[in-house]
DNA sequence: AATGAATGAGGGTTCATTCAT
DNA sequence: GATGAATGAACCCTCATTCAT
């Protein structure tokens, strides 16, 4: 994960103040619950798990986070949902075609999510929010809801530009999510398995990313462009 | 469900022999735990509700499976069925186009796994399987591998044919997987909660699927095709 | 308490059945719960303490009584609400004159509620109903309601029969209440603090109620009886 | 409460030295501490609402007060502080029937006391003394026994001077204590949950005081007064 | 074989109390 | 003296599992 916080082991270079402990706590107790809920799941994680992986107490958990569902919310905005404002800013100062942007745009996503542990969180809703309605409707609003108007608005500018077919939007946007996804689903549960021995290959996810872009623009494009084609 | 047990309702039609409940009494047990399993995940599923269901005791669970572990792989494993002879069967008869073909396929696989409950055990095993590898290991060997060389017959059909450009076969297997798990994935987790009001249109998976077929097989056609349409 | 529940010990003079067992167990847990919510009051008390002195354990309990507010309740039903049946038969029946019915009444009220274990309900409900809603409600309907109208329609008897003077209704229930409740109070709380040496008389609790019945009819009755005042 | 302390608000008129603050801290935290014991209970009110309510933090409370039973003896102590002095003048001062006296008394009490927040003390010590057996011993020797007093040479008075009949004091007195504890103890149970709809009207206590004043004096009075007016 | 009463090890959460700063 | 972060022992309640009937 890139914002990586102190970890709770007390290296003692400095006395470290208490107060710099405090300030550290969240962080420190957002990835020891990043990597145990993406380790055992949700249900299946106790939070004095979470804490003692953290170096606190059960009760300390309590006083930086409400509740397990409230640490779990505060997981997912602090790994998923942070980065849209990055992500919209990169789209309004993109420069290149429309089908670079979309190849651009899942690449990054696969990099700064797909291959982190971040993507942990992705599988543990698709998995668990049937059980907790409060998760599915956070990641909801926090990713979903961002990442459909983000990826809307570059097909829209494809089709503006005349470089995309008309298209269903409503619709075409998940052309886009469903492999990532997918991707993520089967790293965290079948990859570990079907990439073994005598199993033929494994599924590379970059590659598959990649592979996954070339044939969805190959449908997105204009076969007809107006003056000359993004791809020669 | 295919191998649909007898349900645990007491028709009465014939006095139906303790024998005969007896012998069927894992089957029920089953059917009421992947419902069960399907809905509300492994471990938020209670095996009361379970033996509730099936119409027996919390007891006699207990009497046909050692702890609630087992009867989770023995629901796995049970129902994760090939119907892929049949498949086979219709590849090797198909007249028509490659295209019509993979259109053919994703909608039949809608209809006959999507939208039954036998996508409950899709859904079940991306979730879980991480904590038990031995269900995905089931999985691949019964689901994964003939469902990869079905559709690896299908592309190459469209390749030898001339009706699809030259493809990664590794990788464009999982264009046409990607967006099936995915649509069961939605289903069973995000898609309750995402058609709700102020959430933009819900996801209807039927025709998701034939949109993802357009482009997607747009992206796999042979721009130049041979001589003509791919119909004979 | 009249309707004393087999103990918890074990007797063992016969085998006693399973089935004779669970259906003493709610009598007991109620016997059990009844004397720790008088002892230390109902948010003090552990259900695990109740479970224990009724002899199973905190999982049995939770078989029996949903929460530990229901708990409560089927002990206030068991204990208080299930005398107003009988009661209310006898204001049907009774032949005397009013005065001597409130007199009855009083002193039965003693009886069976003030000098017993059920007392300490009533305080109990005084001490802590501003913390737990529900046990205020709960004592409100199946104690407050039956009893306020039951000594309504001893008073309108009085009113009707020209042996009382017009009254206040509405206030006058309380006059009669008001000491009962004190008594329980005082019996519960100062009581066994100012009956010791050097503080004066105790406040015997039989005494004051006849007393106070004194007192009270003397303000309650009509000063010039229609014909012969039932007090000579 | 009469011996108010300084309010935790920062009035900044004066610079209020450090030393000054240092002194009212514990009357500040007990005043804190009586609302909110009178409030939720001794059990549901927690020591860092007692303390932020007092301004302070939480460790500076364990400062004044070593424990949170500590703190409850203090603050009933501080409270039960004797108005009897001012009302023994009143008594021997009175120039009126006893009965007027009577009724007199039972108004100022309730304006004085009953209305005010010291009552929250009385429910208090009814409440929570079989708990804390030095609280009522306390609330014995300060409020009990020179209330008791009173009364009863009020009681004496009239029957010296013929108004009332022979009575016995020792229970008669109690005549006059018990609603009065009884419309605390109400105002702080029953009361808020009993005036809802639907559960008749709620009691009002000035209206029942008054109306208890009635009825009790009515008892009281001689039948057959030697001369006429009370008044000499 | 079948039952369902009973168990008891946690689960999330609260809060009086401590103690380094 | 004052703070407030940290602790950990409870608390209510759940549920997989056992076992007497």
């Amino acid at each position: 994960m890139s914002p990586s916080h102190t970890p709770p082991v007390d290296t003692d270079e400095a006395p470290i103040k208490r107060e710099r402990r405090k300030d550290a706590r969240p962080g420190e107790l957002m990835d020891a619950a990043l990597s145990l809920f993406v380790e055992k799941g949700f249900a299946a994680t106790r939070v004095e798990e979470v804490a003692q992986r953290a170096g606190v107490s059960k009760g300390t958990l309590f006083l930086y986070f409400p509740s397990k569902v409230d640490l779990f919310k505060a997981v997912v905005r602090e790994n998923i949902a942070g980065r849209f404002a990055e992500w919209n800013t990169a789209f309004d100062t993109f420069q290149g075609s429309t089908s670079d942007m979309v190849r651009y745009c899942m690449q990054q996503w696969w990099e700064r999510i797909g291959a982190t542990q971040a993507s942990g969180i992705t599988k543990l809703v698709m998995s668990e929010s049937s059980q907790f309605p409060e998760i599915a409707e956070c990641y909801r609003q926090e990713v979903i809801e961002p990442g459909n108007a983000l990826i809307r608005k570059i097909l829209q500018r494809g089709i503006t530009r005349g470089e995309f077919r008309p298209l269903n939007l409503d619709y075409t946007i998940y052309s886009i999510i469903a492999p990532m996804i997918f991707v993520i689903m089967w790293k965290h549960s079948m990859g570990p398995c079907c990439g073994l021995s005598g199993s033929g290959p494994a599924l590379d996810p970059e590659t598959f990313v990649s592979n996954q872009a070339d044939v969805l623009l190959r449908g997105l494009e204009n076969p007809s462009p107006p003056h000359s084609s993004p791809t020669p």
